[in-house]
DNA sequence: GCAGATAATGATATAAATTATCAATATGGC
DNA sequence: GCCATATTGATAATTTATATCATTATCTGC
């Protein structure tokens, strides 16, 4: 087991929440692919492990794994919400409104912006997300 | 007519679409709204300005805004998509994990970083949006 | 390790949100 | 005003998400 699965089970159990096969199946294959999945991509590619898990329990488990801050909806394009992970505790994306392509980047300077806000509004900030939007260098060309 | 629904219009028609009444009464209402809607609040909303506008011509109406950069669809914890106005170039929010309380800000440093991005990977970059998810004061009490 | 309280599951049903279709209509350029 | 055509909207179909509840598996304390 990863060392990242690891830590999502902990974050689990830290909570006081049980880790149930079909759970640990779930954050398994959602570390396996990166996230980026619709509930049910990830339903689908949980079934091909663990058939017996049903798409209620993989959309329940999305909740609970947001509540935690562990995972994050965002809009990509279709109308089902895809979840990206959080657990590193940042994402930053660069994403076209034309055709939805998504480039990730790194550097991020909001660490400070960050540590400010948490004391004004007396918010326990656990992760963020940066995105830039705009057309991609081929849908420039259109 | 105030100054942000004259850019918005102009918007479109920059960009060769028609300006149809329909999509008058969307623009006037997002406006006014000051946008964080869900695509049917939207066209419930519209309706009572002009009851012939149709659902599907909302939908159309703001994947073409969103293409156009002016909108931008979040997840704000119910199933159905909210659209947030992006014709201010930015978008900053505290975002509860838990109970989806959002918090807007201002500050915000990225516009360095956004014009490194735009270079490295020659992307034309509209607007952006800054979330910090986590706990808002009321939910890590609980 | 075992029993018991209870969190969690999953099959089914229901509701909500989004997308597809296509004839009818309104729009902007001329 | 006319015309080519982008846009509309009523309907239908599909996809996503939520609610319910009897059954099952998990953790705690022993």
């Amino acid at each position: 087991m990863s060392d990242q699965l690891l830590s999502l089970s902990k974050t689990l159990t830290d909570n006081g929440h049980r880790l149930t096969t079909a759970r640990q199946v779930i954050l398994e294959t959602l570390v396996t692919c990166g996230g980026h999945l619709s509930a049910d991509d990830l339903a689908a590619k949980v079934r091909d492990a663990a058939p017996r898990v049903g798409r209620m329990t993989v959309y329940r488990t999305l909740d609970l794994l947001c509540e935690l801050g562990m995972i994050r909806p965002i809009y990509q394009g279709t109308g089902a919400a895809h979840y990206i992970l959080m657990d590193e505790g940042s994402h930053h994306h660069l994403i076209c409104n034309r055709c939805g392509l998504v480039i990730e980047f790194d550097e991020c300077m909001s660490s400070e912006v960050g540590q400010a806000l948490s004391q004004r509004f007396n918010f326990k900030i656990q992760s963020h997300l940066l995105e830039f939007h705009g057309l991609c260098d081929h849908c420039q060309k259109l």
